[in-house]
DNA sequence: GTGTGTGAAGGGTTTCACAGCA
DNA sequence: TGCTGTGAAACCCTTCACACAC
């Protein structure tokens, strides 16, 4: 595994592979050409191909790539072959419906916390995890082994979130307030921001030939 | 306004200065440089500068932007200025969170239809909004001038929804579903993918020495 | 003096096109 | 023959650096 700088585009397209591969395996596919797999994310064969040749060379010339074989090697790369400890930090609407969803889980991905600070939303279940006090956050991050950080506050108290992750050792966040969190350099922040997605959608609707 | 090709990271950053400037003319700033700007959004002052350059020159050599025109200038090339009708189909975890978000209704976008065919949760109601049955989506997304379809199903029915509101007319589609979507060329998918997200962090904590 | 607007340079990512292997 | 793996070319986006306006 070479020790290059892979770009985060690469890495979001190994996701995207990750995802058809599942479907074609559930389809009973044994076998994938890059055209094919790109056919399926809207992408080039020549993407694909040097996407996964960054990694090592998978596929086989004149026959393409073994699904179930490519699939393991994806999910290695990732890191997807492991449980990460994740907290959701926030039980508003978006907080729940993240707690509810099943799809991380699934991934891997376990909701091992979820804090507010709000005193009627402490003590409720969501799917089994109690809801606990926003003021224990630093103890209840440490005990539980959290590693990746979901924040669904509102914006302005995003980065007083983020600061008291960081400082609590977390290294990956996954932030759904609309604004820009600041952390160091040591630290990802992923960001889910509906707003960005919803006025990039109004500037293209505005500005073409309807 | 350029007839040239504006890239989709300008617009996104352009959404991003956006919300920085609503946030500073709140806090009572009248004018802000290029540089404190990027710093906010954590980019350089040049590309602060680039990316307004494209749409005119809206800056004071030596003084900077006023704050309140810039916030309406970008408001006027975002297309802010006026209101989206949108939709939500699925009233599952994620597309019911996404109706009590308030966020959305503040910048313009107001949900007016709520799709679901599950026949427990049609007739519900969401923040007033009733639940209709999918199978008249074709209908009622016509009926309500809808311009914006949020799509909050599971992926394997994405796809489908999709095309049934690309036949509706609709020319703008938000989703959530962790798959791609094929559409026509002249309809803008943008993709709020947690799965894709989660696991780029998890390809850095892997990746990263600890 | 100060900070914008911008051509030019630089860097990075995607596409091309083809050698090489099954 | 068919499809991968990959240097080279093309393209796009970001950063630099400075003329210029206030």
């Amino acid at each position: 595994m070479s020790k290059r700088k892979i770009s985060e585009s690469t890495i979001r397209r190994l996701s995207k592979y990750y995802r058809s591969l599942e479907r074609l395996i559930q389809e009973g596919q044994s076998t994938v050409s890059s055209e094919e797999l790109a056919a399926m994310d809207g992408i080039t064969s020549a993407q694909v191909r040097k996407d996964l040749s960054f990694f090592g060379t998978f596929g086989k010339r004149g026959l393409g790539y073994d699904t179930r074989a490519l699939k393991e090697q994806i999910a290695e790369i990732l890191g997807l072959n492991r449980k990460w400890n994740v907290a959701i930090i926030g039980a508003g609407n978006i907080g729940r419906a993240l707690a509810k969803y099943g799809e991380f889980e699934k991934q891997g991905f376990q909701i091992k916390l979820i804090l507010d600070s709000d005193p009627e939303k402490i003590g409720q279940e969501i799917r089994g995890i109690r809801v606990e006090d926003y003021r224990k956050a630093r103890e209840l991050l440490q005990k539980e082994n959290i590693e990746i950080a979901i924040i669904a506050v509102p914006a302005q108290a995003a980065q007083s979130v983020a600061d008291l992750v960081v400082e609590a050792g977390i290294r990956a966040i996954l932030n759904f307030a609309p604004c820009s969190l600041h952390v160091p350099p040591h630290v990802q922040v992923r960001n889910e921001n509906m707003a960005i997605e919803m006025e990039s959608l109004s500037y293209f609707l505005t500005n073409s030939e309807s």
